[in-house]
This record gives C-alpha cells, structure tokens and sequence, in this order.
RNA sequence: GGCGAAGUAGCUCAAUGGUAGAGCAGUGGACUCAUAAGCCAUUGGUUGGCGGUUCAAAUCCGCCCUUCGCCA
C-alpha cells in the first residue's frame, strides 16, 4: 500500500495578486515536494484553495462598489490561470466558499464546542448605529493614542508602527461613511487555548528534534515564555462561515479559525468530485499519512499551535459526524517546514507600492521554470533571501542554459546527427563510462536526503552539480575525437551521456516539470512523466465555485512505481532532433525590469 | 524596551571543536560536439569587533557594533 503524502498549502486571501515573495514560501516548496512524492509513488493529496472569507475581500468590495463573492472569485480565477502555467500540481485547489466547507467547518466548530473546548466571553466593538452593525477594525479610523496622528487605522497607526487597542482610539469614524460609531458589548466563542496548552506542547515536543527551527522557537518556545490564552473565533460579519449555534446567526467564524479547516474540507470534495466520499480518511485519520504543511513564517502560529489545537480539540468527533461506526482521530502535522521571507532588490515586498514580481506578469515575458529554478535556488529556507533581476539573469544564463540546457542539446545534437536518431548500443561500458553513472546513482540518494529533509534549496544545487559533472565527462571523453577515430568508442561515451541526462531530466522533474517534460519527449518516450491540471465548475446549495484538480491520467507518476531511481535507457529507441530547453537571456533585461518597479 | 535571527572571498552561500570551502564574477590556458555553451588552472578571507574557555574556536561563553524580524 503506497505511503499517503498530505501536502497542505498556504490558502492565499482572495484579496491581493500573488507575488514571487508568495510562491517561493509556499506554492513552489509543496509542488515540488508533491512531484517529488509522486515519482517515489506515493499517495499525494496536496490541497489547497482561496483563503476567501475576512475583512479585506469585504473592504476590497466595498471600494469597487461589487459584492464579495464577485471579488473572491476574480481572484480565485487568477490564482488558478497563474497555477496552471506554473504547472502547480494541486490535487485540488478549491474555496473555502462551498457549501462542503462551511458543512465540514460547522461539524469541525460544533465537535469542539461538545468537546468542551469552546466558552463564550463578551467585548467591547465599535458599532455603526447608522449601518446598524459592528465594525472590523479596519473600518474604523480615528487618532492614534501614541503618536496623536489623526488616519490611524483602529488596530495599527501607520505613522508610529504601534499596534492599538481599538476601544482606545480617540476620535472614531466610520471608514464607510464617516458617521461616529460607538462602544457596544458584544459576544463572541473563544477557542479555550489554556485548556489545550499542554497536549500542544507535547505534539510540539516530539517533534522539536527535525522541525526547523524558526517554527519550534515560534511555537513551543512562545509557549514555554508566554503560555497560551483563549482567542475569539467568531466575529460580527455576514460574509463567512455561519456559526451553527441558534441566535447567532448575524456572526460567522473568524477567517483565522475557518481557513484551516481547509485543508480538511478540500480532501473531504476532492473525494466527493471522484465519488470515493471516504477518500478523505486515508489522509485524515491514516496514522501512516505524513502532512506536510507548506507556508510562510507569517503563518507560523496557525498552522502549528491553533490548527493542532483545533485537530486535537476535535478529537474523533469529526469522523463520528461524518457517520463513522469505529471513529477515528485526525492527524496531526508531521511537519510545518515553513519559509521565511523573499524581498526585491534588497527592499521588502510591497503590493501597494508595486515593490513586487508579479506571478502572472512574469509569466508573460518568461518560461515557468527559470522563474522555479531561481525561487527554489534562492528559496528563503533559513533566512530571508533577495529577488535581484541581475542574479536572476545570471543563473538563467550560467546555469540552466549554459550548464544544464546546453548539455542536453550538446548530447543528443551529436548524437542525433551520428546515430540516424535512434540511442546507439555502445557494448562493454569502460570504467569512466561507469564511473560518471556510479556518480548519477549517488545523485539519486543525495538528491532523496535532501528532499526528504525539505531542504529543498540543496537539493537543486545537487543536482545542477551533477549536471556539471557529465559535462566534464564529456570534455574528458572527447566524443568528437572518438568519432574520427572509432565509432564504437564513441558509442560508448554518447550512450552513457545520454543515460545519464535521461536520470538527470528526472532528478530535476519535482523542480523544472516542463523542461524535463520536453527532454523527456526529446528522448523518445511517449508517456508523459506528470498529469494534467483541469478546471471544473462545481454548483452546491450555496453558490458555484471553480475546481482546479490534477488528473494523473495515462503518466508514468500514475502508475505507483518508484521512478526515482535509475532506469535503464534502451540502445535503438529512437528519439527526437533535440530543441534547447532553456531560452538564453539578454543583459537588457535586467534595466527593463528593475524600471518596472516601484511606478 | 523585551525576545529572536543574521554578520565567512567582490556577490550568493557551505563548513555544529580538528588544516576555512563551493558556485558566480576576475585572471591565464587548451579544445570545438553544443545556445561563443563546456573543460582545465588560478587570484582572492585577522570568519563584524574585543575578551574568555580549550591542546585546538567560524563553531562554545561574555560584552560591544551593524542589519532584519516578532512582541510590548
């Protein structure tokens, strides 16, 4: 039985273009672990979708003047346009505004509460008597009791930095229409964090060996400090997920609480849209099944104190209302291997001053793999990195042409023109011959280490140094010369050349799928080694939502065997007039892109 | 102000107590199958500073400097 593989993804907000600081910390990590798995033939549900309910979707309609559901869903197409040229193999990416997610995050709300780890406390908000509703801090706008700076948004002053306590704020207004709004008390369901403080700490305990250490020192180490308290887990809004508690209908769940039932909710549809509705557990209450949570730091705290606390709160009373009669537990994350963050030309990424690398911009003038190579080479995985224009120019053209492209094409140009196209047999291999395949077979293993360990960022240097390592093969081997002299002896060298670029196209698949696909085909082989991604339009009782799903169809991946290991390449297959997989950049780039900044 | 991270060659980074390394950039060279790509050789470092522990410190400890986060 195939090891079930949960990659949970980041849910970007459906309120903001996704940049390359947002790939490189979560999107690109979980699809190359998720490909990765894949070729090992493993069970991988990677999940994700539009993080669509919250303040800022509502502030975003407001301003255009529209509905926030037509607000969430043009950005939700956007995100699946930019995924699907990506090549970014979500099992499913979906929304959390379905009716299956608001069911799953109603049961997952009310097993909690039965649980016992729900309470009800009051507070004080501000209220529009004119609108007659509460207002989300965003929304108000007054003085800042620090600074005396009069614009201060009611939960952080942007002159002075500080955050505020909204009932302090001197001087409120309404940002919808200016009208004053008051104090009233209001009540709201806190998440009893005291009351799970312990077994979250446990869960992190036995894991603080092989997490990173950023995510162990913002969560075990913020406990062991500053011990946990109840957090507010409903807010006063419509556009949500409805509390299911009678006479709280005019308050929803907070996104915060909501979001990360996703990653429960997505697999429960992904099983509803194949009919398999029990799909769900073979990654949900599979004690086999490794979760790993892909996201960034900014999203520590959720994803490894709240969202165990929420998974161990529930216990198996999920299972037990999705009708289980022997009701299991769910699982808790095997690893949050978060990022930190990507800044651009030494300054942090802003979307409002357009400081940013936009996915779907780039996606205009470049290929979908210098943009990976590049993310994954300078990924922030123990530190914030640098998008510069000019390194990204660089190692486009020094590396993925120059070392990697160029000896794809080098190899199998020559070896197309001698060899009439078809993978000559070069008889007895010679020690170097089998020296350099010995050193590809390492490859695998110190590849496998690395990707296993999430060290992603080593792993693609590993194998562009393997790359490096057939072509000095072939500087030492000399093909051109053997050729004069002995075909057989040249036979030899092309044949090993090629076997060993067929393994490195799929070592480099998890991190560079469309130029490994290309050179795949180049090599002659018809099967392709990934799925497709599909769009599907789905109606429920509450809405209709679009589907990004991943079909493994007729690939190599789909079959459940171990590809990642080296396979023999067979003499006489014919194969294709290669084509260069990697476009050679021009220096000019490099002042047209940084002029695109911050206008 | 509190907590934390980072500081190593011009640049990006490795090296968890045992002779400071790699890639890029620079310099020199031989070759030509290839996107003038690739290969070989080579210049370059008081490891931010000061002190301590140790036979031995980039690494452990203390103080200081700089940069960046998180919290108040």
């Amino acid at each position: 039985m195939p090891k079930p593989i949960l990659i949970a993804v980041a849910w970007p907000y459906a309120s903001a273009k996704i940049h390359v600081g947002n790939i490189t910390g979560a999107y690109l990590p979980a699809d190359i672990l998720a490909r990765y798995h894949r070729l090992r033939g493993r069970d991988v549900m990677m999940v994700s979708g539009s993080d669509s309910h919250g303040t800022p979707v509502t502030v975003r309609a407001d301003e255009e003047n529209t509905t926030p559901e037509d607000i969430y869903k043009q950005y939700h197409a956007d995100f699946i346009d930019l995924f699907q040229k990506m090549g970014l193999t979500y099992d499913i990416f979906t929304s959390t505004h379905t009716q299956n997610h608001f069911d799953v995050s109603q049961k997952l709300f009310l097993s909690l509460k039965e649980n016992g780890y729900l309470y009800t406390d009051s507070s004080k908000q501000w209220y529009s008597p004119e609108q007659r509703r509460f207002l989300p801090d965003r929304y108000v706008e007054g003085t800042c009791y620090f600074c005396g700076q009069s614009g201060a948004r009611s939960d952080q002053c942007d002159n002075c930095g500080h955050l505020l306590e909204a009932e302090k704020l001197i001087d409120p207004r309404s940002k919808i229409d200016g009208s004053t709004p008051e104090l009233r008390e209001t009540t709201h369901f806190y998440l009893d964090l005291e009351k799970l403080q312990e077994p979250v700490a446990e869960f992190l305990r036995k894991r603080q060996d092989y997490w990173r250490p950023n995510v162990i020192r913002q969560s075990l180490g913020q406990i062991e400090t500053e011990g946990l308290h109840g957090r507010a887990i409903t807010r006063d809004l419509t556009w949500g997920v409805p509390v299911p508690v009678e006479g709280w209908d005019e308050k929803c769940m907070y996104v915060w609480f909501e979001a990360v039932i996703g990653y429960l909710s997505g697999v429960v549809e992904w099983g509803l849209l194949h009919d398999e509705p029990d799909a769900w557990k073979h990654w949900w209450t599979n004690a086999d099944c490794e979760s790993l949570y892909c996201i960034g730091k900014d999203n520590i705290p959720f994803h490894a104190i709240i969202w165990p606390a929420e998974l161990i709160g529930v216990g198996d009373a999920f299972d037990k209302k999705m009708g289980a009669e022997n009701p299991e537990s769910l699982v808790l994350p095997y690893d949050v291997p978060a990022n930190e963050f990507m800044n651009l030309e030494g300054k942090k990424l802003s979307g409002s001053k357009n400081w940013a690398v936009w996915g779907l911009d780039f996606l205009e003038r470049y290929d979908p793999d210098p943009m990976r190579y590049y993310l994954t080479v300078n990924m922030p995985e123990t530190r914030d990195s640098d998008w510069d224009w000019d390194e990204f120019f660089q190692r486009n053209n020094n590396e993925l042409v120059a070392t990697w492209g160029n000896l794809a094409n080098r190899v199998l140009a020559f070896a197309y023109k001698n060899w009439d196209g078809k993978v000559p047999d070069p008889g007895e291999l010679r020690d170097a011959d089998k020296a350099l395949l010995e050193t590809l077979r390492e490859g695998f293993a110190n590849v496998e280490e690395k990707l296993e360990a999430v060290k992603l960022r080593p792993a693609i240097l590993e194998a562009m140094r393997l790359a490096a390592e057939v072509n000095k093969y072939l500087d030492t081997s000399a093909p051109w010369f053997e050729i004069k002299e002995d075909k057989e002896l040249a036979s030899k060298s092309i044949y090993t050349a090629m076997q060993a670029i067929d393994w490195l196209k799929i070592i480099f698949s998890p991190f560079l799928p469309h130029t490994s696909q290309n050179l795949h085909e180049y090599l002659g082989y018809s099967e392709p080694i990934f799925g497709d991604l599909i769009t599907e339009e789905v109606e429920d009782d509450l809405s209709t939502h679009t589907v990004m799903l991943y079909k493994p169809g007729s690939s190599l991946t789909a079959k459940g065997k171990d590809l990642w290991q080296p396979i023999a390449l067979m003499p006489g297959q014919p194969f294709l007039k290669p084509k260069p997989l990697f476009i050679k950049l021009d220096e000019s780039i490099i002042e047209e892109e940084r002029a695109r900044l911050g206008s």
